[in-house]
DNA sequence: GGCTTATCCTGGGCGC
DNA sequence: TGCGCCCAGGATAAGC
């Protein structure tokens, strides 16, 4: 599940292997893979185009193409963006495919289908063709504070967990990391978001910015599908004090981790380390 | 406007 | 061995 650091961790493989390469082909297995513009007309504008920035915003991969807006990438569930050797054979779950003027080749496997490419022409911005980009609350890493967090939770009555899944209060965090963050900071994940003390987000923002800093020295987190650029796996998996590990003893205090459904979504906890339900 | 729920999608795991 | 069911979850639409 490609959050924040699998992303990012992403993107650093792309940039240390795309960059000054050129786009030579594009093959679409997959149509609904590619969410604008129509096929056909995604294919014919990406070849000729050279790399020339890989950026992250959120979990979206931007990629500029010869200094100007060019291919976005959402890996949504078990999307994968791989940079091989030319004669590699395809991954069984090719979805788009670019071959590139220096004889490697860029696969874009999606088990699920629920990741998206966009070509966004020279004439337009990332924002404007993918609306979502400019709702994207602060990057966790560069501009979250307890102050900002604080006035986006005000009043909210949505429990704390669904909130963190917001990409509109903070960019990139997903399920792993939302339990991994509230787990350290010792706050229930069923907590009124608006419920939560000044030196609750503080600690909660400062919980945040390590899991995530910590996960992308790790590579980030492979529970099944993830890999960087170069199809290696994360390792912040064996690191997880609660996610993935209902069942098991708390590395803490051996109170048994739970695990629960908070809106859809499967949520790890510590009854005891996160006793406080409500304040 | 705020919030919850359903939907998309497919492979893997499990029980029978 | 094969079949059917359930589960995983990011983003978005629909509904309350």
């Amino acid at each position: 599940m490609p959050e924040l650091p699998e992303v990012e961790t992403v993107c650093r493989g792309l940039r240390a292997n795309i960059l000054g390469d050129t786009i030579a082909g594009v093959e679409v297995l997959r149509s609904d893979s590619v969410e604008y513009p129509d096929v056909k007309t995604f294919k014919s504008s990406l070849i000729g185009h050279e790399f020339s920035s890989v950026n992250r915003r959120g979990k979206y991969i931007l990629i500029s193409l010869n200094g100007q807006a060019g291919l976005a990438v959402h890996l949504r569930m078990s999307g994968r963006l791989i940079v091989m050797p030319g004669d590699k054979e395809p991954d069984r779950f090719l979805r788009v495919h670019l071959r590139l003027k220096s004889g490697r080749q860029i696969q874009y496997s999606d088990m699920r289908v629920f990741g998206r490419l966009w070509y966004v022409p020279e004439s337009e911005s990332f924002e404007t063709v993918i609306p979502t980009l400019a709702e994207l609350g602060p990057e966790p890493l560069e501009h979250l504070t307890a102050n900002i967090l604080q006035e986006s939770l005000k009043d909210r009555k949505q429990v704390i967990k669904t909130a963190l899944l917001d990409q509109r209060i903070i960019a990139g965090i997903g399920n792993i990391y939302a339990d991994e963050a509230l787990f350290l900071s010792g706050i229930n994940p069923l907590r009124p978001a608006g419920s939560l003390k000044k030196n609750e987000l503080i600690k909660l923002t400062e919980t945040i910015q390590a899991v995530l800093t910590r996960a992308i020295e790790a590579g980030g987190t492979t529970f099944s599908d993830y890999t960087n650029a170069e199809g290696v796996n994360g390792r912040y998996q064996h690191e997880a004090f609660v996610y993935g590990r209902d069942g098991e003893k708390c590395r803490v205090c051996a109170t048994v981790i739970e695990r629960v459904k908070v809106g859809g979504r499967s949520t790890h906890f510590c009854s005891t380390c996160q006793k406080n339900k409500r304040l």
